[in-house]
DNA sequence: CTAGATTGGATAGTGAAGGTATCCAATACT
DNA sequence: AGTATTGGATACCTTCACTATCCAATCTAG
């Protein structure tokens, strides 16, 4: 097929498609001519992927990044899906010769190896020290339950990842990696809403008046516009 | 405290805080005359808020419309909690009246209430779908997984929320909601690592040769930069 | 009491990110 | 043969989050 059918089928203005080309997030088509190119579905499979993680808010030269490496075939596997997670939000310096004690102090609680060579250990302490900017702490019961469930979903998440080609297993990593964090993060709200409504609003849901707090009438759930 | 103390303290350039003056993120101090004002540590405070979701890549407007809900006194606290997590990222569309049948699926496999008015609802639709436009789709396993897992958190993340003021309780549910997601995300990826190392590349730990794929040699975890 | 520094406030400029639009000459369909 | 489309290059645009500059009022040190 030729460019305008590849952005017609995947949705993407032709503009667009030819900024990923220059910007070698897609390769490019086989050149008939000096003016045509075929295009074809490893093609459709890249804006794909490009969009889905342009989609959650990654840098198009992370994006780039991650595809290269799911195509290169050299490298040891597991260093080339570190560099591919590594390569995923949010972006924090690592030295790699920095301490990051939060991190440490939390993950020597659970259990787990403390390498500050893991770009999510920086990621961690970042988000940790975030959290403690705002005058908060993670209590260890936080870090206790958290670190338990998690680790069930994470061993999931490695034991359903493909074997059958070292690409696909990259790509299903960095993929399921940056995809399912949002879904995660959507379910975790849900979890959250559902176990508010019966908390904080006992006339929430009607057939269900067995608040702990009763002093909280009907709400009006709609939401609004915001602002 | 006047301006210049205020910005120093917090450790931001007096610029950008006048630009939060400006955008309406940190409420004006007590003027004292025509080119004075009086800052205390309610704006440190609003000022360390601001920073610590800003950090995280919120947007400013949503951030502005964040604290004002966290400081209006009027509404149903529900409510209140709904539109202030509404307010966080990511931001879909939410048209009351359109179905999201992959959600609606989900929650009703794992028995939650299906609301299309919440907008955690649109927020997972969205990552499902943009999950299958990248080719891949949530196994029923992994919901029930995920779902079983990430309730726990919920309702670990609810009972923890201070009661003690409605302003305060929405400040917390906020912060909460956005701070808490990067840890979560960055503790999904060590366990990852934690796991994967051991399936991977049976030399990574040197004295836990047990992996089930031994065709994998000796890797250099040492993160490179990227690209 | 005056000279220099600082302040609040307004306005304009910056730089990165992620596109979008326009032009062009070389093909391709009809 | 004539119109349309293509690949490719270049220029432009918009948003976001700051940052820098001005300015006149006011504070402060000598």
């Amino acid at each position: 097929m030729r460019i305008s059918e590849l952005a017609a089928r995947a949705g993407v203005p032709l503009a667009t498609v030819k900024y990923y080309l220059r910007e070698g997030l897609l390769m490019p088509g086989r050149a008939t001519s000096a003016t045509q190119a075929q295009y074809d579905d490893t093609h459709m499979r890249r804006l794909g992927l490009v969009r889905a993680l342009a989609g959650q808010g990654l840098p198009l030269d992370k994006i780039k990044a991650v595809v290269a490496l799911a195509e290169n075939p050299d490298e040891d596997l597991f260093v080339a899906l570190g560099k591919a997670v590594m390569a995923l939000p949010p972006y924090v310096d690592n030295p790699p010769d920095a301490d990051y004690p939060r991190t440490r102090a939390l993950l020597a609680r659970l259990g787990q190896i403390y390498d500050p060579r893991f770009t999510a250990v920086a990621q961690l302490e970042h988000a940790l020290a975030a959290l403690e900017s705002a005058g908060l702490t993670m209590s260890e019961r936080r870090i206790d339950v958290y670190g338990e469930h998690i680790r069930e979903i994470a061993d999931l998440d490695v034991d359903l990842l493909p074997t059958t080609s070292r690409q696909e297993t990259v790509e299903a990593a960095v993929l399921g990696t940056a995809l399912y964090e949002p879904v995660l993060a959507a379910m975790r709200r849900l979890a959250h809403q559902h176990r508010a409504a019966r908390i904080f609003s006992a006339a929430a849901d009607s057939d269900h008046p067995d608040s702990d707090h009763p002093d909280h009438t009907e709400a009006d759930r709609q939401p609004q516009e915001t602002q």
